[in-house]
DNA sequence: CGATAAATTGAGCCCAATCAAGGCAAGTGG
DNA sequence: CCACTTGCCTTGATTGGGCTCAATTTATCG
């Protein structure tokens, strides 16, 4: 429905696009080669080590970003320093506010991962010229509202165990480009981040880990790494279908 | 930043926008005349009962909405009957998720509520062709996807007194067009409606809001007309500042 | 290998859910 | 006008799931 673009050979394209997975699926899909040579050169590419801060909460924001690799957690804070993680962003997402006012949100590497920072002020110059961009990013903005809303749910309505459940099978549905194999998939998220993320601590998180272990609907090898034995019983334990 | 019509004389407008709360404050406010009537022609006034249903999980959609008097109630259901309030929408809020594809709400009338429907394949056509149209449905969706953020804070970290105070400031500050005087203001939910929203059962919400009044916080006058007595302490209740 | 952080496990407690009773207001029919 | 119903809310007693605090065990990394 967006993308009307860019077949065109790897060489037209701006070297730091040229391999870049924002531009195959990402925000930048719908642009041009020129166009895409424009906001590059306004773009860098960063590694961030995990836990290094991209943006902290309250802070003036400058640039959007595109994660190319690893796992971004964005969190908000209450003042008396409980944390919920709001949304997590894997590889080809985009993390940015349009429409400067509200929001305020910090985002976290999750374990090492690379961005390509965009200037905040052409992008949105961009989305303003290109309506097919300021389009692809009303979209990125839907798709963040409903993954926000299904949290909602299960926040408000999920027993920790179900909560797990759905957490595993988010991860090992919306991380398909997370390192993965036969024996299953490696956890992005420590389990602080995990109990941050589900409204939960870090025990209880530990415990329903080990009663769905217990119960072999998955295996564990080591605290990261995840296989799904009964993905039907995973299912029914985060209370779908 | 949007808005750059419509100072014209009431006589210029469709009958159906003339005294409509959206064509001021919604995302009317950004078209022209001319285009308030093409989308007329495919729009109606409606009036709801409370609890009466406006879209159903999983439905097809085939309108948007705009809210012109009373609340709506977006909700999401787990297939065992939990349910959860994802967002509530107010006077001149849109009610509508562009780019079909996901989004699975139902939305419910909690009051008397009036709504003027849209066409959405009109809606969309123009959006497309208008791009100040686009612009004000992606900051409407960047709005809502603030509001569930923040209420993702609350459901997964907020203690049950906590959230009931929040609800209170959410409804005491965003709720200015719903009836209100010297004596506070009318909650636009039940007990049962509000314990969906916070994730609470209705009996808890009911000690809480006891609580609160014995703590001279607020006072209630029937179970449904709040005032608040302290607002720095509301505020405190509510984990904020 | 030792040091330090991360994860698991256990014991006890507390907050909110559950189960159950009763109150209150509005409506209905005799 | 009063008995009765019905829907909504409040209050009480009890239970239980998840938190807290504390002790190990297991990874991770110099």
């Amino acid at each position: 429905m967006d993308g009307h673009v860019t077949n065109s050979s790897l060489s037209n394209l701006p070297l730091l696009c040229r391999f870049c997975e924002g531009r195959r699926n990402g925000i930048c899909a719908v642009l041009t080669p020129a166009q895409l040579l424009e906001i590059s050169r306004h773009s860098s590419r960063r590694q961030l080590a995990p836990g290094e801060k991209i943006v902290a909460e309250g802070e003036e924001i400058s640039s959007y970003h595109n994660v190319l690799r690893g796992v971004v957690a964005l969190s908000k804070t209450l003042s008396d320093g409980r944390q919920q993680i709001v949304g997590l962003r894997f590889p080809s997402d985009f993390i940015g506010r349009p429409y400067g006012d509200e929001s305020d949100l910090a985002a976290h590497a999750a374990v090492e991962t690379d961005v390509c920072s965009l200037s905040r002020e052409r992008l949105d110059r961009m989305a303003f010229e290109v309506p097919d961009l300021g389009r692809r990013l009303h979209r990125q903005a839907l798709k963040e509202l409903d993954e926000a809303r299904d949290w909602l749910l299960t926040l408000g309505r999920k027993t920790a165990k179900e909560r797990v459940a759905s957490f595993l099978l988010l991860i090992a549905a919306g991380a398909e480009p997370l390192p993965r194999n036969a024996t299953g998939f490696e956890l992005p998220l420590s389990r602080a981040h995990i109990a941050d993320f589900l409204g939960l601590t870090i025990e209880t998180v530990s415990r329903q880990m080990g009663a769905l272990r217990r119960s072999r609907i998955i295996a564990l090898e080591g605290s990261r790494r995840v296989a799904i034995h009964d993905a039907e019983g995973l299912r029914r334990a985060a209370a779908l279908g």
